[in-house]
DNA sequence: AAGGTATGTTAGATAAGTCTAACATATTTA
DNA sequence: TAAATATGTTAGACTTATCTAACATACCTT
């Protein structure tokens, strides 16, 4: 029943990705394109064409343009939301600078199980929407005690507060 | 000055990871026993201790066994704590179960940046040391949510605490 | 529509990492 | 100690992913 759902490769994770982002943004995904976004050569591209057409993930014609199938779009999208979470559970959480972020996000994105992911989005939720049963406090204790390693004493706390109203 | 820091890819990673744990547990990392961790067969291991010992990341003689060197311990020393690091998170912050954790934390390891190895392992000491300026409950709240989707409301906390004593 | 530029493809090389099958060396044990 | 067993190495093939150089097609522009 139903097709076998194949394990593809980082790389050609990568690739979906960024037919998916060029199909988002500019409307067509094209061989020169995808080079540009990945930093790799046109034969490159070519090639991972010629293997996620095979695999059924995109179709593509010669001389032609590369459009995700359904399965390929849900693949893609899956990369997409885990590099998301990712990426925001490093920024938002863990403050780490935007450049870091995305960087490690892009390859942690490949290396989560489904079970992390579910995990991290309800984490991320748990934060943003205040859900720590109203205390938000710890939250501004993490991130001054990410940042200086120190403890967030009553006095501390005072000056934090004022420099967040900055 | 110095050694240029090679950047090893993450195979490489783990071959250095499995013969100091082997070091650490047996004494001596053989061929057989760094395959068998690894799950490839000895060739694959031969051609790889070939490798580590042209990076001078181990010694190693014919027939004889492998050793790491001080750049080697080193670098074993850095995937070990990365990955201690993710683990503990995953499997006690985020409560991902132990065989989960281990596999996610056995390819996050490769792939994260000093800054966010350095941010995860002061969230977890947050955590674990109770830094959050004496507001443990957030936790209890996080967990809760992580697990059933809901948010701690006053009754529920109430057999939260109950089922924690248990 | 012809020519030039941009884009896409092919061919062939390279590198990393894996495998199997065959062979070599060590170690154990009868 | 000699044979049997375990362990380590070599040779050669395969896969994935990349590259350069050369070639093919498409498109724009005048």
């Amino acid at each position: 029943m139903g097709v076998k759902a194949k394990r593809i490769s980082s790389n050609m994770e990568d690739y979906l990705e960024a037919i998916a982002f060029l199909k988002r943004e500019k409307g067509i995904a094209r061989v020169s394109d995808i080079g540009r976004l990945l930093q790799v050569k046109k034969p490159s591209v070519n090639a991972a064409l010629i293997t996620l057409a095979k695999d059924n993930l995109i179709l593509h014609e010669r001389y032609g343009s590369a459009d995700l199938t359904k399965e390929g779009q849900r693949l893609a999208g899956d990369v997409q939301r885990r590099h998301d979470t990712v990426f925001k559970f490093l920024s938002r959480i863990l403050e780490i600078d935007e450049k870091t972020a995305q960087a490690d996000a892009c390859k942690i994105e490949h290396a989560i199980s489904p079970m992390t992911f579910g995990r991290l989005t309800k984490f991320i939720q748990f934060v943003e929407v205040g859900l720590d049963g109203g205390n938000p406090q710890w939250l501004k204790s993490l991130k001054h005690y990410l940042k200086t390693g120190k403890k967030l004493n009553c006095r501390m706390r005072q000056v934090a507060l004022k420099k967040n109203k900055e």
